[in-house]
DNA sequence: GGTTAGATATATCGGCTCGATATATCGGGG
DNA sequence: CCCCGATATATCGAGCCGATATATCTAACC
């Protein structure tokens, strides 16, 4: 998830690691928040994988910089990676979907919606479960915790439904001409 | 924290590991699901340390469990995990305290909760100042991410006030007889 | 009586992530 | 000129996750 979200920011432009850090700050910050411990591995590791490759500008210019460019197959990763309709379930991978959601179509945005929907579904279902079955045993503070987490996962569910809902209303414009 | 979460269970009685999981599941599922790869290394961690012991039942008992007991080096451990305020900022840490809010004497309960507050107040101020900010190089979709994440937050500070606010009517009582 | 399925129960592995820390350079203000 | 804060890379240990393996117990079914 941390490749698809730094292939997704090089898609735009060249980078190197602390700029990918502080980008990944800026919009992804408060849901979660990149390490180097595990930035820079990740880096090293899309290189091996041949995904991203350091460029070397102007060899006379003082270069204390390691910059990343994205390759054709790192592109393609990336394209797989969104397009791969899970990261219903794990908060910070759907963040990071959503933040790079404009380089899918209408159809799969609505479908990963959709999915995240879904899941969101099952789990008021389940705490309600929970809270049903063990009203009794818990304390109040646990109770209200619980029923805290219900309301905001309610709450999810408006929020996905009225993406879905502008999704839809302006997917019945024009033919998509993106991915 | 798991450590924590695992002594605080086990402050109410005897359990074994599987038992253990279907517990944390039960009531903090929704914000932490456990693993058996971290939840067995810390049961045996916990044994090393001393905090919890192994226990064997009636031994002519056909026994496939493995039923621990916290010790009184565990109780210790757990008070002062709980009373150290820290853990404002990890939600999956605060919830674990909330869990165990029971164990807590009022004050050092508002004390908590005042800490989650700020932290929760310092967040709100860092979207905010993200929103406006990054408000023309973001995405609409990034920007609905950060709003959506700006509400939730909000929401949590309201939460948390309520919390204090009955704490303090409460606390107005009798004097404490825990911890 | 047999067998099959699902819940109970423990354990471990690899890979990834986090938090902390070390190191060094750059630019600007006092 | 020196110092400080921002820039920049790197690594370590510890811990956690997801997956997987293994075994047993229980209850249902025919």
């Amino acid at each position: 998830m941390l490749e698809m979200a730094v292939l997704g920011l090089l898609k735009d432009r060249t980078m190197h690691g602390y700029e990918l850090k502080k980008e990944l700050g800026a919009t992804l910050g408060q849901f979660w928040q990149v390490s180097y411990g595990s930035l820079y591995p990740t880096i090293r590791r899309l290189e091996v994988e041949g995904a991203v490759e350091r460029i070397f500008p102007k060899a006379d210019v003082v270069r204390r910089k390691n910059i990343y460019r994205i390759t054709a197959k790192g592109e393609e990763m990336f394209t797989e990676a969104l397009r791969e309709p899970s990261a219903a379930s794990d908060d910070a991978r759907f963040g990071v979907k959503l933040a790079f959601f404009r380089y899918l179509n209408p159809d799969a945005r609505v479908e990963v919606l959709e999915r995240r929907r879904a899941y969101l579904t099952d789990k008021v279902a389940e705490i309600r479960g929970q809270l049903r079955t063990y009203k009794e045993r818990i304390d109040a503070y646990t109770y209200r915790l619980m029923e805290h987490g219900l309301d905001n996962t309610s709450r999810d569910i408006e929020w996905v439904d009225r993406l879905i809902a502008e999704e839809k209303a302006a997917g019945a414009g024009p033919a998509p001409t993106t991915l």
